[in-house]
Formats: structure tokens, C-alpha cells, sequence
DNA sequence: TCTGGGGTCCTAGGACCC
DNA sequence: TCTGGGGTCCTAGGACCC
């Protein structure tokens, strides 16, 4: 049976949440991100003061753009300082993130009070799969959609789109053709002459490096890779990504919609204004890896789960990055057992260059009954 | 004055056990 | 002493996503 996927994007969800609470910046380029931005000011006379793009010093890479600040070039990921030569005079905000997350509970829960069975994908996606709603015809479709853009409206005062498809794959895809506020239904048959001309790099699993690689083996577009030979994708990616690769490129996909999952791992990382020495800095570098550790096993009792796998990340001045871990016999959410066992991985990493990041992640997470039962099952230490 | 922070999944080698 | 696979766990790194 053909089933059918919707997958439900927030248009430029940072930047419109922003925009609810300034809505004089409406139809300009504004960008959120940075570290140190200031929040926005209100003058004597009433208006805000908000700082341009091309004030901006320091580290920072920007969370998002409006449409109008992307079609001057900018977008998500990109380091403020760049975006500030290409966009000199775009507002920039300071990132909320607790407001995003607010907004992303309620368009969640107005989705959930149609199609209660959806899968989280971040914070402003989710996939829905309408197989056994009432969407037997494509108006039947088109109407629920509505419906539920209706609600996330209502509930948000934010627009999303809507791509729907036979899979998540195709969904996803779809979403992005018709953005701000628009609905796209696809089927088996469109793939050919929707998905076959758009890039490679469109496809949701193939990142800058794939998409790089691609386009030195003269692979531009989905349809290129379509009908590539399959012996020749996997010589160069591997037999199961150049499986896949292949399998994406026709728009086939069969994963189900998850609509619960563990967490596997939490971490907390942090960039440093300036990079640190090791040696020079030593006492600054404890407080912060403390602080680090502290702020894991708060993030861990908060949510109720304890771990096994306790690691380290370090990424040093010319962006290399290690990372060490250690599996502990027993699981922790326990500050001080996380800061033992992150240290002794700390003394197994070189550190004679200046760092820029460092990070701390409790993996292997279970609940603590879970991690009780367990125990039993293994030989005591 | 390039390059955040929080995740997931995959691969690959070595240890260890049967 | 030389010679097997298979399975699981642990560790490190990397690609990718939002």
C-alpha cells in the first residue's frame, strides 16, 4: 500500500520568531546568531536600537537568516564576519533560544491535536504520516494539510510548509520547493521530472563532503546520479552509502515514522572568545571543563537519565578535533564521577597547542532502574 | 578576525570470549 | 605452536543534520 508523508518545515523558524516580537523588521534582511550580541535596546522616543551585521566583532556564526537576508547571500552556519562583509547593514539579533523553544512546543502540540502520531525531527520539523488519516484522495490531502497549517497558525502566529510524498525522503524534498507557506504533493511519478533536476546536495544525507566528491566525478544533479552505474557508486562511496546513494536518487525510501525515541547521549561544549593555552591558561580551562561537567550532570538529573560513557572533545586553534572517552562500570549522572572520568580522558590527549573548543558528553544513556536491572546481568566488577 | 552547539549514525580496528 | 570464524564491547574519527 502506497503510503503517504508529510513533512512539515517552520519557514525561517528562528527569524520569524524574532520577528513576532519586532515586527517593524518585517521585510528586512536580519540575521540571528553570534555570541556576543546585545539584546536590542528601546530609545527615548520608542523605537528599537538594534545592532547592523557590520558592528559585529568577534567569533560567532550566524543560526539563521531571513529570505530577504539570504538573498543578499547569508544563512545559517555561516561566520558572522563573513556575513557582515556580504550584509553590512542587516540587523543583527541575538539568538532566543528559550522563545524557540516555546514556539516549537506549540506548534507541536497544535499538529499533535490532529495527528497525534508524528516524529520529531529537530526543532522545527516533524514528519506525519497520513496513511490512515482521512487523506484517501489528493483534495482529502490538500484539505488535512490546510488543517493543520490552520492550527500551527493559530497557535504560533508562524507559517510552515508542507511537502507530502510516498516516503520521508521524498517528503522532506518536497517541503522545500514551494517556501514560505506552501504545500507540495508529490508521487512516484513526479520523480522524474521534480526531483531529477534539482541538485544532488538536495537530498537529505548527502552533505558537503558527498556532494563535493559527486561533483568531481561529474555528478551534478539527482538525475545524474539516477543513472549512474551502481558498481561505480559503490567503488567510490562504499557498498552501503553508494547503495543508498542510488536508492535516494530513484526516491526510494522505506524507514517508518518514529514517533518516540531514547536519547543516546548528552553533551555540553563551549568556544572559547579567545583560544587557551593548556599551560598558560590552565586555571581558566579548569573552571570552564568543571563548569562543563557540572552543567552535564545537571542536564542529566534534570531529564532522569545516567550514563555509562563518559568523554571529552577538544579542538584546537587549527580546528583539528579530538575527542577521548571511557566507559565507566557503572552508569552516572553524578557531577563529580563525570569530572573524575573526563579528566583522566583529558590526561590521555596531547597539549601543547592552544584550544578553541572544549566539550564534555555522557553517552551509553539509560534510565536508573533500567541501568539496576541491568547490573545483574553483568560480572561484578 | 573564517568555521556554534547539540545531536545521530556509520566505520574500523583491537580486545576478548566461545 | 599455528590456525579458524563469529559476536560483542570499546574507542576514535568523521559525515551529516538542525
Amino acid at each position: 500500500m502506497q503510503r503517504r508523508i508529510a513533512h512539515l518545515d517552520m519557514d525561517a523558524f528562528f527569524a520569524s520568531v524574532e520577528l513576532l516580537t519586532y515586527p517593524e523588521l518585517s521585510g528586512l534582511p536580519v540575521a540571528v546568531g553570534g555570541r556576543s550580541v546585545p539584546q536590542p535596546t528601546r530609545q527615548a522616543n520608542g523605537s528599537w536600537q538594534f545592532m547592523r551585521l557590520g558592528e559585529y566583532t568577534g567569533r560567532g556564526v550566524l543560526t539563521t537568516a531571513t529570505y530577504e537576508g539570504r538573498a543578499l547571500g547569508i544563512h545559517s552556519g555561516m561566520g558572522v564576519m563573513q556575513a557582515a562583509r556580504l550584509a553590512p547593514n542587516a540587523i543583527l539579533l541575538p539568538a532566543s533560544f528559550d522563545a524557540y523553544r516555546q514556539a516549537s512546543q506549540r506548534f507541536k502540540a497544535a499538529v499533535a491535536s490532529i495527528t497525534p502520531q508524528f516524529e520529531d525531527h529537530g526543532i522545527d520539523e516533524i514528519y506525519i504520516d497520513l496513511t490512515d488519516l482521512d487523506s484517501d484522495t489528493e483534495s482529502n490531502t490538500l484539505a488535512l494539510v490546510h488543517r493543520i497549517k490552520t492550527a500551527v497558525n493559530k497557535a504560533t502566529r508562524l507559517t510552515c510548509s508542507v511537502g507530502v510524498a510516498p516516503n520521508k525522503l521524498l517528503a522532506k524534498i518536497c517541503s522545500d520547493l514551494d517556501k514560505p507557506d506552501g504545500i507540495t504533493l508529490l508521487t512516484m511519478d513526479d520523480v522524474a521530472s521534480q526531483l531529477w533536476p534539482l541538485p544532488a546536495r538536495k537530498i537529505n544525507g548527502i552533505g558537503p563532503r558527498a556532494g563535493e566528491k559527486l561533483a568531481a566525478l561529474g555528478i551534478q544533479t539527482i538525475g545524474e546520479l539516477a543513472r549512474a552505474e551502481p558498481i561505480f557508486l559503490q567503488q567510490h562511496f562504499g557498498r552501503s552509502y553508494g547503495h543508498w546513494l542510488l536508492e535516494a536518487a530513484h526516491g526510494r525510501d522505506n524507514r517508518e515514522i518514529v514517533t518516540h525515541r531514547e536519547p543516546k547521549s548528552t553533551s555540553r561544549e563551549t568556544t572559547f572568545e579567545r583560544d587557551l593555552h593548556p599551560r598558560d591558561d590552565k586555571a581558566q580551562l579548569g573552571e570552564i571543563f568543571t563548569a562543563l561537567c557540572n552543567r552535564v550532570a545537571d542536564d542529566l538529573n534534570k531529564k532522569g537519565y545516567v550514563g555509562r560513557t563518559i568523554g571529552i572533545k577538544l579542538r584546537y586553534a587549527d580546528f583539528s578535533t579530538i575527542t577521548r572517552d571511557v566507559t565507566l562500570p557503572e552508569a552516572t549522572a553524578n557531577a563529580q564521577t563525570i569530572r573524575r572520568a573526563a579528566g583522566e580522558c583529558l590526561r590521555r590527549v596531547p597539549l601543547e597547542q592552544r584550544l578553541r573548543l572544549i566539550g564534555v558528553r555522557v553517552g551509553s544513556l539509560t534510565t536508573p532502574q533500567e541501568d539496576i536491572a541491568t547490573q545483574g546481568q553483568l560480572p561484578l566488577a
